[in-house]
DNA sequence: GGCTAATCGAGACGGTACGTCTGGTCTTGCG
DNA sequence: CGCAAGACCAGACGTACCGTCTCGATTAGCC
């Protein structure tokens, strides 16, 4: 009469596949067939439960974490230091061969799927912001950045910036983090 | 001794053919049988010249115009206004039904082919460059800009913008366009 | 845990279509994608359960019916009459147009694939085999026939001939299956 | 005004190839543009002086001799140990690996393209159907048979009972060999 | 000694079928 | 009802040959 809820076992191993899928190939020779096989899960329990390859790549994310938003750089009073240590950390956790295999699939799923794309960068992007934002902010309140810094539109050019290093496979070096960060830091400057 | 050369009709078919299904299908949909069909051409013809669907692609793009490349704004004495109206055009080129379907082909390639994807972006960023750069020369030499101006890092800072905004989709609005510019230009005005 | 079980009606459909095709081309002429579109039925399922062509045929060859195998004449006194009519009827069903198809079809088999070859035909010789060696045995018992006639060796000389026969696609007439009795029943005769 | 005449050295090169390839591979394996490469000639040169890959095989076997033509046995006084001893060596220059391939090649030819199969065949048994005519002749000139034997029939036996082993691959043993000279001769002995 | 016309090599071309792979759907019975 | 197992239809993949078609570059004789 009650039916039998879904397999919390199976879900997980279909992550954990797609997980370890991408550590070995890239996004597009990740193969449904494959993570049923890896997971030891049929096809159709796959196809119950997620629309699109897309999909479960998206769950494993948002579930397993993405790459370069759990970077915790703290404040210091000199914003140019915090801003190259924080985009540094950022970079280095895209530069490693998993963060590259994730970033680029993160790519192609917007690039072929909007929707979901757009989600997850939102995902991604939101810390992002939200870390820049609130030091921005601070180094308003010091009197560093003048008080109409447009906080936001430099948080973009970060993650417009990483995204790019990352879609070429071009590690963004210290002297790119330096330009980067000198360019955008003297647009607000106060 | 000599064979019979390389046919230029079945080549231009080809690439042609690219191109036609790029403005109705997404790059992952268009199907080397299909542009053989299309180009009425054999596989075979195809597959003895193109190591790959995005060699192809390539060779269409660089033979035909990549988008955005061909911007080609004048310069008056206001430094804002041209890259405004500069990085507006560049934008819309990208914007069109055709911008977007090249611009995430050229995503999905250098997300899959880094090496080819690598040569393509070079190709799209190069004349960017140019044009970034010797505007900024021009306002170096007017004295609207400082000296040490970091043209080469503005320049890629537009790329990873557009790059960014193709990918997502997301049509860069006027008030983005001012958003960046203000920015990147208070980054290095004297 | 229990897969879905294989489709008697693809199955059916695929041996259908191989007896169609032979009727219309010949053997080396027919497709496993002809096959398959005339059976409805995807490639996959044809090779999921037929190494080879030569497989197919064999089994529909098994189920449908041999050519010549089927032949029964009923028992007279007259033992050269009996071989007369029996190799008429042989030769009778060898010779229209399925029946040629069906026989080249077996000798191209047996040419390039000598162990399936081998099997079918003994499985087509066995019948003949047991209709001489009964009706000589007869014949001996009825004092027609030497003691130690050699039945297995006549019925070979049937098989060969008919089998040359359909090769040449040269029908035995009347007169060559006089000869062929009068000889090999002169060979045993009391 | 004088066209530059046929290349004999082309022609016999693939004839050469031709022979080669079928003592390596089955007739079904030689391709045309293995034998062009093999040959080091054009394809158009072969289609150019060829209709099919039968008739170079044809060729090929009227110029360089068929398997078992030219078996020739001494006549001795006593016919049953003349057409064993012809009929032992008939069978084993069928028996080599070459000849099993021509054999079968011929086999196929013959079921594919009955004209030159026929062609063929009656090149391939008229030399049989002389050595058994002319030595049965003699036997019934010597009074060891009767007048009205008919060595037509006998000879078509001998050449169908190859064929039929040539084709199983089945090397025709002394056992073989005496029972179908046994029954053949008791067939019209005096 | 040139002229000329077919032959020759090389291999590109449009096709067709090959056998394989994956996608997404379906059909089983077990738990 | 969820699930593993895997058969099923569909259709693209990249390869192999087919037989036809250009290309010069040779070669014969005959002028």
């Amino acid at each position: 009469m009650v039916p039998r809820p879904r397999s919390e076992k199976a879900r997980q191993s279909v992550l954990d596949a797609m997980r370890a899928a991408l550590s070995s190939h890239a996004y597009e020779a990740v193969t449904i067939e494959g993570l049923a096989a890896e997971a030891e899960v049929s096809k159709q329990t796959i196809y119950r439960w997620w629309p699109s390859k897309a999909a479960i790549l998206g769950e494993a994310l948002l579930e397993g974490g993405l790459p370069g938003a759990d970077v915790a750089v703290p404040f210091t009073p000199d914003l140019a230091a915090d801003l190259r240590a924080w985009f540094s950390a950022m970079s280095a956790s895209l530069a490693d061969a998993d963060g590259v295999a994730i970033a680029r699939a993160l790519i192609v799923i917007t690039a072929s799927d909007p929707e979901l794309g757009l989600a997850l960068n939102e995902k991604l992007a939101a810390p992002i912001r939200e870390w820049v934002g609130s030091r921005v902010a601070l180094a308003v309140s010091a009197g560093d950045v003048r008080a109409d810094a447009d906080a936001a539109a430099i948080a973009d050019q970060f993650v417009a910036m990483a995204s790019y290093a990352a879609l070429l496979g071009r590690p963004l070096s210290d002297e790119r983090v330096d330009a980067t960060v000198s360019v955008l830091l003297r647009g607000i400057s106060a």
